[in-house]
DNA sequence: AGAAATGGTTATCACGTATAACTAATTATC
DNA sequence: GATAATTAGTTATACGTGATAACCATTTCT
């Protein structure tokens, strides 16, 4: 069993050619696609200059005008104190606001400005079509069926799936 | 549209309720869904003392030996100065050796030993206890549709598949 | 022989994730 | 109504992963 099953370096990409116990692992085609899906992902966002995290956030506070922070903390499944950065971020480019709650001092609702709904609206356009093209290949059946799955998973993971 | 459609915090876990934007993009389905599988996998591979990126390896040298760090690198899509400290960690604990190769005096042919190998067999069972149960609500069916999905993912992300 | 390329290493940085400890404000308990 | 416990947000910090530049030793190209 010597002499490696994996090429030598083609070039192409990094993949491995082959490999008999990953391939029969489903997590390890899960997390190859999702690099694949998230570079692409990465790419649409750049012209935006926003990231994964502040792109779900803002898409977040658009569609949830008064949002807390820990709301959206929970939601996004981000420790609070990782959420105060991307707010941060989000706030400095002026794309939302912290608006202090009457009835309770300690809070922040959030809102999104309307810079950053037309921001969020236009990102959200080019996510969706780099998206449209890397899964163009998907069936529409495909497509429902993997989402199927996938909200499966979470189910049993622990997570409730709307 | 005030008020928030993100309920204030169940306890159960921090999914977003319902979101309209974020559930119309595939990418967002697969994430969690990632994130949950990696969860799972983590706590698969701790009593092992792996991670992720050392198991990954050592399944790779396991199956492949002889492989040279930046093959290795390259079949995980790994910079190959991040590869070293992998490999630092497996060659500390005596799962694999750094063989110098006679024809090639710059390069590592990597070796399981032993005793790597048998950690990875145990590993390798675990995590597929781990992925079973995680996955046991999907059919057989709907698990290869899955897959074939990935892959396609893959192949217009411009991995080679296979 | 000299130049270019390759395998591995070191150092360093950006980003995402996780925890502890703190403040200010709220709620619960006596 | 005063004190204790809890909650929203923050700061500081640490770890894991991913990426880049610069370097040494060796090999390959010309």
């Amino acid at each position: 069993m010597e002499n490696p099953k994996i090429e030598p370096n083609t070039g192409q990409s990094g993949v491995a050619q082959y490999d008999e116990t990953l391939d029969e692992l489903f997590g390890y085609h899960l997390k190859r696609a999702v690099n694949v899906l998230q570079l692409d992902l990465k790419a649409a966002l750049k012209p935006f200059d926003l990231r994964m995290l502040t792109y779900t956030a803002l898409v977040l506070i658009v569609d949830n005008p008064g949002l807390r922070q820990s709301q959206l903390a929970d939601a996004m499944d981000v420790e609070r104190p990782n959420m105060v950065v991307i707010i941060d971020t989000l706030e400095s480019r002026e794309l939302i606001s912290r608006d202090r709650v009457l009835t309770d001092r300690r809070a922040y609702a959030l809102h999104a400005t309307l810079g950053g709904r037309r921001l969020c609206e236009k990102a959200t356009i080019a996510v969706k079509d780099h998206e449209d093209r890397l899964l163009h290949e998907l069936s529409p059946e495909m497509r429902q069926t993997v989402i199927a799955a996938l909200k499966l998973i979470r189910k049993v993971g622990g997570g409730a799936v709307t």
